[in-house]
DNA sequence: GTTAGTGCAAATCCTTTGCAAGCCG
DNA sequence: CGGCTTGCAAAGGATTTGCACTAAC
């Protein structure tokens, strides 16, 4: 039902060939974040990206936390979401379209792929569709892939 | 393709008995906001309601506003989202479910019928679905219902 | 040395809250 | 009177911004 985040626990070497192939100096704070974001964390906060900085960097501020999200979204490295059943923001390291599934048990943010929803372009003829955001809620029954 | 609304405007009295049947007072604030939300305002903002009361209601306070649409939702009678287009909560008068098209050419956002979209349960054997949640981005091509 | 990036604090936006005053039975 | 509603102003949380400071080419 996931989607393989095929991209996961880069070094910084490759975090760092990532960044600049898409025009963002590789700056410590910015790898640091990347690494987080892409290696370990799972749909998180700003906030949950800054108490980890907080552990694991000498310093980060939180406009920088903002700064460099705001940063890798604009240059489609990351992409952002806001859903209903929070207000904050979070970042996806997987930038192919999908949809979320929110596990109501466990509060986790699941990929689901696109495959799953059909809209039917045929009932909405006078509409030019470009992108489609879905969020399913419910319950994850077990743990199996 | 959109959804009738046949809760389209009420008198005040039927709106009144509408609050009654949901154990909420009619207060005369109350009257207004619904007046303005079931009858003219097309998915509002709280602030649109707002100004709308500034210009048709001896005084609301901002508080009120907020207040009561908080009370509706609790109620049942409103329906509360949040877009990604947009930090602020929309309020809908329709509370069969739905989905929303967001028109990026007038910036409006259209009810869908569910009908619309098939979730293939299939594929999500191992989740229980409750709700979803799903809004389309694109643009209207005519104005023909 | 410039230019980009950072840190801090203040500012912003939307929404909620505390509390005194008003209204209605 | 007594409880529910109101209005106001202050507080709150998330994110952004202004600006001086630092760092890296």
């Amino acid at each position: 039902m996931s989607i393989d985040k095929s991209k996961a626990c880069l070094t910084l070497g490759q975090i760092e060939e990532w960044l600049k192939k898409a025009g963002v100096n590789a700056t410590a704070q910015r790898l640091a974040i990347c690494q987080f974001v892409l290696c370990q964390a799972d749909h998180p906060t700003a906030d949950d990206i800054k108490v980890w900085a907080d552990d694991n960097f000498p310093k980060i501020s939180l406009a920088t936390v903002y700064n460099t999200l705001n940063t890798l979204v604009e240059a489609g490295l990351l992409r952002e979401y806001c859903f209903p059943h929070s207000e904050k923001k979070i970042y996806d390291n997987n930038i192919v379209d999908h949809y979320h599934l929110y596990d109501e048990a466990t509060h986790r943010l699941i990929d689901v792929s696109p495959e799953v929803v059909t809209v039917d372009h045929a009932k909405l003829k006078n509409a030019n569709i470009k992108r489609a955001d879905l969020i399913l809620y419910g319950s994850i029954l077990n743990e199996e892939k």
